[in-house]
Parts: structure tokens; sequence; C-alpha cells
DNA sequence: CTTTTGACGGGGG
DNA sequence: TCCCCCGCCAAAA
């Protein structure tokens, strides 16, 4: 058993990977459920290595806003709002306009 | 080793 | 309501 130094994204992809189908989640929720309330960032830039880890759906995690945030770092520009509409979510442009319906809190549903 | 970045969040103007 | 600034902390250069 040995510590990797990647922990943090480690915990992240596990988190992002629990979110149900037709779900989302914040990076904030994430990172409070990781006890680094407050270092949001920090799973944002987790994230950014998750583009090697098929497992994770990156696409179901926005901002406190419900706004695609992370666009940009997929595919395609309309990669993320195509999924995310594939599972019943509402996007318009990269908001979520059903944001409060789907949204999914790890330290408050999963708990 | 130091410095910058980074897909955020909340507060203030 | 929109725009700007600060704080958070780990990873990459």
């Amino acid at each position: 058993m040995k510590k990797e130094k990647g922990q943090f994204f480690k915990d992240v992809y596990e988190v992002v990977k629990l979110v149900p189908y037709g779900r989302v989640t914040s990076y904030g929720a994430i990172a409070r459920y990781l006890g680094a309330s407050g270092s949001a960032r920090m799973v944002g830039w987790a994230l950014n290595g998750a583009g090697k880890y098929p497992s994770v759906p990156a696409h179901r995690v926005v901002n406190s806003k419900g706004i695609l945030s992370g666009r940009a770092h997929f595919g395609s520009s309309d990669e993320m709002k195509n999924q995310l509409e594939a599972e019943g979510v509402k996007v318009k442009g990269d908001k979520i306009t059903n944001f409060a319906e789907c949204f999914w809190d790890p330290g408050t549903e999963l708990l």
C-alpha cells in the first residue's frame, strides 16, 4: 500500500464517478466533500488530468452557477453540452437551465 | 528550490 | 446585475 502523490486527484475522480446519470455536481461541492472546502480550484485542477481517465464523467461537473466552465477542455466545445443533454440535463448555451433539478451534492445526498 | 497556473467560490463595488 | 479582487492549495514548469 503506497501513498501516491496524486491522492487528491484520485479522491476527486472517485467522487465524480459517483455522480448518478442525469445529474451534475459542482467543484465546490466535491471540494467540500473531500474536506478541502474553499479549495474548489484543486478540484478543477484535478479534473484537468481526468481526461486520461474515461471513467471520470468530468462533463457532469460544473461550477456553482451551473455553467459548463470546463467545456473548453473537452474534444469539442459542444462535447460537454452534448453529453449533458443526452442525459436529460437541459443546457442553454453554456448554462444548465434545470441546474437545481439535476444538482447532486456528494456531501448531502451521498451521505 | 521558486514561481506561476488553474475547469472555483464568495464577497465587495 | 455585472465586474473585479482575494483566498485556497496542490501540481507543473
